[in-house]
DNA sequence: AACCCGGGGCG
DNA sequence: CGCCCAGGGTT
C-alpha cells in the first residue's frame, strides 16, 4: 500500500491546485473537443490523442465527428470506412478498438457512455489513462489521468526520480495524483497538467519563466528540471528490407491486397510487399503466391519508413502483371483513394504521379 | 514485465 | 538524423 514516495510536507496542495486551474482557465487553447462535455466526443478525442500531437489530431477529429456525430453513427459504420477516416493517424488498432467499444455501448448500454468506472474500463481500448480522462473531463470525477505529460510535469514539480519507463512507476504517479487532484474541479486539474506539459513544461527547454506553478516546483528550485523525468532508453530498432511491386494489368489497373487482420498495419491495404530477394527469383516467387506472371520494367526510389520498433527499407519496382490472379485485387488509379493505406504505402503511391498523369487530377 | 503497434514534431 | 512522445492490448 505504501510506495517509497510521499508528498513533501512543504508542498502546498491547495495553492498548487489554485494556480494550475487559474492558469488553465485563462490560457487553455480553444480545441474542438473542448466545446462541450459530450462523453463520446471526449472519448474520441482521447483515443486520437494517444501518442499523437494536438495539431495532427484536430483535422481528423473534426472530420470524424462530422462523419460519425454520435455513437449510433459510428456503431453502424463499416470498419473499412472507419479505418479510412483514421488513415494516416497510425496505431490503427485504436480505431478498430474504438469501433468495437462503441458498438458495445449501443448494444449493452443503450447508447450511453457509462460513467461507472468499472463499466467504462471494460470497454475495448479504454485503459487507465483514457479511463481517468473520460471520468474527469466528461463526468467531473476526481480520477487520475496519467500520461507522459503528467509524469513529466509531476516528476519535476515533486522531484520524483523513478524511471518512468517502468510500468510500476505509473502507479506511483496515479497514487500521487489521487492525493493532490482538485475535488472541486478535477477536469481542469487534469487538463491543466496536460496543457502545462504541452505548452510550458516541455521535454526540452521548459519555459519555467512562464510557468504558473514555478513557485511550487522542486526541480526548478534545485535547477535540474532538464534532467527530469528519468527515463531508461529503449533498445534500437532493427531494419527489415522489402520489395514493393507496383503492377498494372492489361487495363492499366493496379494490383493491391489487404493486409492480414492481425499484426502490423492490420486490415490496411498495400501494393504487394515481399521480403527483399534476388531480383532474378522474384517473378517465380511472385507467381507461386499470386498465380500470375509479371514483367518488371523498372525501379522507383527506395522508401524508408521508421516505426517505433522497426525500420522498413522498401525498394520500389514497377511492372506489368497478368490478369489471372489468385489473390489480391485490381483497382483503377482513381479507386486507390477509396482504400485505407498506411503512410509507407502512400510514399510509394507518390511515385505513381511521376510515371502516370492519371493520378492527382 | 516485456513486447507489439504508427506517425509526426522538433532541435 | 535522434529523441520526444496526450497508451493499450497481449502474452
Amino acid at each position: 500500500m505504501s510506495s517509497n514516495f510521499s508528498i513533501p510536507v512543504l508542498f502546498n496542495i491547495h495553492a498548487f491546485q489554485r494556480d494550475l486551474i487559474l492558469w488553465y482557465s485563462e490560457q487553455k487553447r480553444t480545441l474542438p473537443w473542448r466545446a462541450n462535455q459530450d462523453p463520446y466526443r471526449v472519448w474520441v478525442s482521447e483515443i486520437m490523442l494517444q501518442q499523437t500531437q494536438v495539431d495532427t489530431v484536430i483535422p481528423y477529429f473534426n472530420q470524424f465527428m462530422t462523419r460519425y456525430p454520435t455513437v449510433y453513427d459510428l456503431a453502424k459504420a463499416d470498419e473499412q470506412d472507419v479505418l479510412k477516416s483514421w488513415e494516416g493517424l497510425g496505431y490503427y488498432s485504436r480505431a478498430r478498438n474504438l469501433h468495437t467499444a462503441v458498438k458495445e455501448v449501443v448494444e449493452e448500454y443503450n447508447g450511453e457512455v457509462p460513467s461507472d468506472k468499472k463499466e467504462l474500463k471494460k470497454l475495448k481500448g479504454i485503459g487507465p489513462y483514457t479511463l481517468g480522462a473520460i471520468l474527469s473531463i466528461a463526468f467531473d470525477q476526481a480520477e487520475p489521468a496519467v500520461d507522459g505529460n503528467v509524469m513529466r510535469v509531476i516528476s519535476r514539480v515533486l522531484h520524483i526520480e523513478e524511471d518512468i519507463a517502468k510500468p510500476k512507476t505509473k502507479t506511483l504517479f496515479e497514487d500521487v495524483i489521487r492525493e493532490i487532484i482538485s475535488q472541486e474541479d478535477p477536469s481542469s486539474f487534469n487538463q491543466g497538467l496536460m496543457e502545462l506539459g504541452a505548452l510550458i513544461c516541455t521535454p526540452k527547454k521548459p519555459k519555467c519563466d512562464q510557468c504558473p506553478v514555478q513557485e511550487h516546483c522542486l526541480a526548478y528550485e534545485y535547477g535540474n528540471q532538464e534532467d527530469l523525468p528519468i527515463k531508461s532508453k529503449s533498445k534500437k530498432q532493427k531494419t527489415e528490407n522489402f520489395h514493393v511491386l507496383v503492377l498494372t494489368n492489361s487495363k492499366g489497373e493496379y494490383l493491391i491486397e489487404k493486409r492480414p487482420s492481425d499484426g502490423l498495419l492490420a486490415n490496411l491495404w498495400q501494393f504487394p510487399l515481399l521480403p527483399k530477394q534476388d531480383a532474378e527469383q522474384l517473378p517465380e516467387n511472385f507467381q507461386n503466391h499470386y498465380g500470375a506472371e509479371i514483367a518488371l520494367e523498372g525501379k522507383g526510389e527506395s522508401v524508408k519508413h521508421v516505426f517505433s520498433h522497426v525500420i522498413w527499407e522498401v525498394e520500389v519496382l514497377f511492372g506489368k502483371v497478368g490478369d489471372d490472379l489468385q489473390t489480391g485485387k485490381f483497382v483503377t488509379a482513381q479507386e486507390l483513394k477509396n482504400y485505407p493505406f498506411p503512410n509507407v504505402q502512400h510514399k510509394v503511391m507518390e511515385q505513381l504521379k511521376d510515371r502516370s498523369s492519371i493520378l492527382g487530377n
